[in-house]
DNA sequence: TCTGGGGTCCTAGGACCC
DNA sequence: TCTGGGGTCCTAGGACCC
């Protein structure tokens, strides 16, 4: 059986951990630059405070009902999530950890009444330890698993753990599950759906294969099986290094200077080399992009990527050069820049790589000592101890967070203050 | 005034091969 | 008059996820 543990409201929660005051109080989370909201306690969602609702629509309601409003910490939810997973990896026979906040479990076999006793006591030992509540549902497949999830949210009576292994009760879930909510089917998929008169899972799954197959590929037949219980989807082990590494970031304000956006590009090109590092793999590709503020339709709007081929690598050096030369072919004077990112390609494993005939690159191999040698002062001495000229002194892409908590579990001197007797301020 | 970031997978169509 | 069949690889773009 597949177990999804799901943390509640993640965010919300992270900074609940370290300041309880917040407990029954309507909680907010910013994306970057303050821009949207990108999390929610349940008394915000109540509130009607919708998922990426742009912070200055609801600023008055923020205000009138109190809604305690923080910026991203990615430092503090990052290590949380790490804590969360170690709990359940320690718990299951294999972890497919799948984003910040949710895990697959492999249960491995057992009784309904056995399943369910070691989720709820995996549930406890996640909140004791970390602070983080989570749901959990169990299933045959991971669709389901995801259903059972949402119901142990939603259904107050079964203590956010939820067994959806007997047909019959599949059966009368799926029933009542609009197809809006189902794992993989966005906001298309669910329009073609409605057009065609099909609102619930049930109603999906009664579709013949053939029709199913031609209307949605086999992504939407997977889908069916899934939903009969048939798992579809494999469990993917953790740590399956990624097909693409991806640095991108609004700006606070619009730049229009040519040497703000090199060192913004720059900087993403570093942060990418270091994930790629990392995962011990080497690019073949980058595409870097910049465009305008799409929102802003009285200004002229320009919006560019380009792809560009190389002999694999991992050298920030390299990288950056790269980068450079890439954004010089797609930069166009006057307009202002909102956003610019680097997406790297094409991986290679780091031992895996192909030597050139005609070029051992001696060059590279002297500056790739140069990174290592960056990698572990920056390692010891924090990140961005080190920097590239290209990157800038000047932050001034730097990221608006003008109430962001402290990063309680990353920083020493950022600890949180307990004295006896006394309430902390 | 103010609107996130980082990923995966699938398909169609073009280019090219024998 | 009539001009094949089968395949691979690559890319762009769409859809979806949290």
């Amino acid at each position: 059986m597949i177990a999804l543990a799901d943390c509640n409201n993640f965010y919300a929660s992270c900074e609940r951990v370290f300041d309880p005051s917040l407990n029954g109080k309507p909680v907010v989370v910013l994306s970057n630059n303050d821009g949207c909201v990108i999390a929610r306690s349940n008394e915000a969602k109540a509130l009607g405070i919708p998922m990426g609702a742009p912070v200055f629509q609801y600023k008055k309601l923020i205000e009138a009902e109190r809604v305690q409003v923080f910026s991203t910490n990615f430092a503090l939810y990052g290590d949380m999530s790490r804590r969360v997973m170690n709990i359940l990896s320690e718990s299951a026979r294999d972890i497919e950890i799948y984003s910040i906040d949710e895990a697959f479990l492999d249960l491995g076999k057992g009784s309904d009444a056995e399943l369910l006793q070691t989720v709820r006591i995996l549930r406890k030992k996640v909140l004791q330890y970390t602070g983080i509540p989570v749901s959990i549902g169990v299933a045959p497949s991971k669709i389901l698993a995801k259903i059972a999830t949402h119901v142990a949210k939603k259904d107050p009576s079964c203590g956010f753990c939820y067994l959806l292994t007997d047909p019959i009760k599949r059966d009368t879930v799926l029933a009542d599950y609009p197809v809006r909510e189902i794992w993989g089917i966005g906001r298309r998929t669910a329009e073609k759906l409605r057009n065609m008169g099909i609102a619930k899972a049930a109603a999906f799954v009664k579709l013949s294969d053939a029709f199913i197959l031609r209307e949605f590929t086999i992504t939407g037949l997977r889908m069916k099986q899934e939903l009969l219980g048939k798992p579809a989807i494999s469990f993917e082990s953790s740590g399956k290094p990624k097909k693409a590494i991806c640095t991108a970031r609004s700006f606070g304000e619009m730049i229009t200077s040519y040497e703000f956006l090199e060192q913004a590009v720059a900087s993403h090109a570093v942060s990418c080399a270091d994930k790629l590092r990392r995962q011990r793999s080497c690019a073949a590709a980058m595409t870097i992009f910049i465009h305008t503020n799409m929102f802003r339709k009285d200004l002229p709007q320009y919006c560019k990527n380009i792809v560009v081929k190389f002999p694999p690598t991992q050298n920030t050096l390299t990288l950056v050069r790269i980068a450079k030369n890439a954004l010089r072919e797609i930069y166009r004077e006057n307009y202002a820049y909102k956003k610019a990112g680097v997406i790297l390609m094409d991986f290679i494993q780091e031992d895996n790589r192909q030597g050139e005939l005609f070029n051992a690159y001696p060059e590279d191999a002297r500056e790739m000592e140069l990174v290592r040698a960056v990698d572990l002062l920056n390692e010891r001495y924090g990140r961005g101890t080190l920097r590239l000229a290209d990157q800038g002194l000047l932050d001034k892409h730097a990221l608006k967070q003008s109430r962001r908590s402290r990063s309680y579990t990353t920083r020493w001197s950022e600890l949180l203050d307990i004295s006896a007797g006394k309430s902390e301020k």
